[in-house]
DNA sequence: TGGCATTCTGTGTACGTTCACAGAAATTGG
DNA sequence: CCAATTTCTGTGAACGTACACAGAATGCCA
């Protein structure tokens, strides 16, 4: 019953203004910390907003205002990204610390569900932040079609979706990163190199190839090339296998994901060859898989802080309405563990 | 220029009851789903919803109905959380879970610097919530001030801080963890089993220790437990050192977390002894830490994803109204890898 | 046809702010 | 000491919704 009292008696700037002795605006004024209000009713509201206890109703001032300080941060895939993927944290704080410097809270909005999915679109369409950060989006999302019926401003990690067109987006530069990890495999004295190329329909996963095919130059081999449909252990390991089949004198591979990476380490180790020995293998993303595999896998690190950070600084021009929307590559270290 | 208009020329319930060409009362009550509304009205509103491009203004609601059907998880020292521990993101998802079933938004606040602290506890005064889940909360934070002098519908994800009197949470059980582990490790043979004891000054830390002796029974020899301060890498590795030198004859030793751990076998190998041939580790908490170190340590799996739930449950009965406060203790799992 | 319940609709007010505006009080200057 | 500023204050509107209430339309039955 204290808790209901507590609720139903929030103070409003009324109550304020009574127990002090002026009008509604001059506490306003006080409160937004405005000119024009005199040391003694400054002094008055004061003590009266710590008599009665007063805290501002932010709903109500976003009511009038029209903005809320805040920006939605979207994570589709939780299980996937939480559980697999160390980087969304990392993304998530670079974001954070962007926005707060801008005074901007961000909400982490959680869409697992299909519930989740509608009740995180109304969540978004009902004003309570001015813009949003998107991870993982999909094209056939309420949660995307919302944002672009309307043209909430909005910043994808990732590309955006479909017909996202006019969006902001910061990706990882997996053209350079794919180049620059094969040359070090390159480096380290590997001759006949191949790739397990994931996700070819997807921008990452095409642009990974393209890189690959980059380092290669005139040593590139299409028939070393094996295509799989997804970034899957299974999907690794099956393509190994049949790469292997293919070009028993191999001894190289660029795996497309981390996953893809572990299951070609498995098949190459069903044949009794050795990684590293005969085989070097290097993976890309840094995830979970990285540490699980023997040898730990070298592989391409995100520069996860930076892309929250980055998508963070987007949504805040496109809310300051300077720049219409803008892309930014971000590039990615290397980190050179046993697997190669 | 379009995202101006776009965001200014938000269709309200007004306008839509003008084109549809009934009052704003009978939108209203067409967009609640109310009886009472006639078919010819229902088409008009529907048509005239499409054609405006209607959503409804969930703050402006919120502001008359006094609720938000949302309410906030927050989240301090993220870096540790987040980086370290991978719990947290199934802690989110259980709780989100839980959330959604009762039609509620869960919005992650991430409190990390000194101005966050600031706009999270203006955030959860305003009225954006109607009530909160908090993860590793602190005595002195603005934030929990603001949920205990508002008495926001609170529930703690490990102990509430200090006088938190009335507050609800949700606690792994320790004692009952520690025991078991303990016991694992007496049934694979071990005999002179010692302990490094962590921040005894917390409950956790306390609450470990009582459950180890309460394992050994009359075995339990008090100058083998090695107090320490933090529950840190070093603070283990250091603590180790002191203990083998004091007792050089032991074969076994609890950590009170997995960082203790992979420290404690640091100082274990330093002085020649191999784990688990000579002395057999457990860790708690199932952290990062647990499969980093050589050999992975068998340790203990806190429930996250119930955590989460449970929080979840407490917060929602609260908010109804029912259950006062209540605190609740969840089992936790052992998991044996190689070091013991 | 009249009475009465039922279904439907429109209007006014409230939620707790901010802001524009008008006007009062205080201050300045010639 | 009066006019012209500057500082201060109160009032009324608006933000976009929900809800109570009154009243209109409809259906039903005697």
């Amino acid at each position: 019953m204290t808790t209901k009292q507590a609720r139903s008696k929030r103070a409003t700037v009324h109550d304020v203004a009574l127990e002090a002795g002026v009008s509604r605006g001059t506490v306003s004024r006080y409160v937004n910390g405005e000119r024009y209000v005199s040391a003694a009713a400054r002094e008055a509201i004061e003590a009266a907003i710590e008599k009665v206890g007063y805290v501002p109703n932010t709903a109500a001032r976003n009511l009038v205002m029209q903005r809320t300080q805040a920006v939605g941060f979207i994570v589709h895939e939780p299980h996937s990204l939480f559980v697999e993927d160390p980087n969304i944290g990392e993304i998530l704080l670079g974001a954070n610390t962007r926005l707060s410097e801008a005074d901007h809270q961000m909400a982490v909005l959680i869409v697992d569900t299909e519930r989740d999915t509608d009740r995180v679109a109304r969540y978004l369409s009902g004003g309570l932040v001015d813009g949003v950060i998107i991870v993982s989006a999909r094209a056939d999302d309420p949660v995307t079609r919302v944002v672009e019926r309307l043209q909430l401003p909005a910043a994808y990690v990732g590309h955006p979706p479909g017909a996202a067109g006019s969006a902001s987006f910061v990706v990882i530069d997996n053209v350079g990163a794919a180049s620059s990890i094969t040359r070090r495999l390159v480096e380290t004295g590997r001759r006949r190199i191949g790739m397990i190329a994931a996700a070819l329909d997807r921008d990452s996963g095409a642009d990974r190839l393209t890189g690959f095919r980059e380092a290669l130059g005139d040593a590139f081999d299409e028939s070393l090339v094996e295509p799989v449909p997804l970034y899957s252990y299974s999907a690794g390991r099956d393509g190994m296998r049949r790469l292997l089949e293919r070009a028993p004198d191999l001894d190289g591979v660029f795996a497309a994901s981390d996953a893809v990476a572990a299951g070609a380490i498995e098949a190459i180790k069903e044949t009794g060859r050795s990684v590293p020995d005969d085989i070097g293998v290097v993976g890309f993303d840094d995830s979970a898989w990285a540490l699980r595999t023997t040898p730990a896998l070298s592989t391409v690190r995100q520069p996860a802080a930076g892309l929250g950070a980055e998508a963070a600084r987007l949504v805040l021009a496109r809310l300051r309405g300077d720049e219409p929307a803008a892309e930014v590559r971000l590039d990615c270290d290397i980190v050179w563990r046993g697997s190669a």
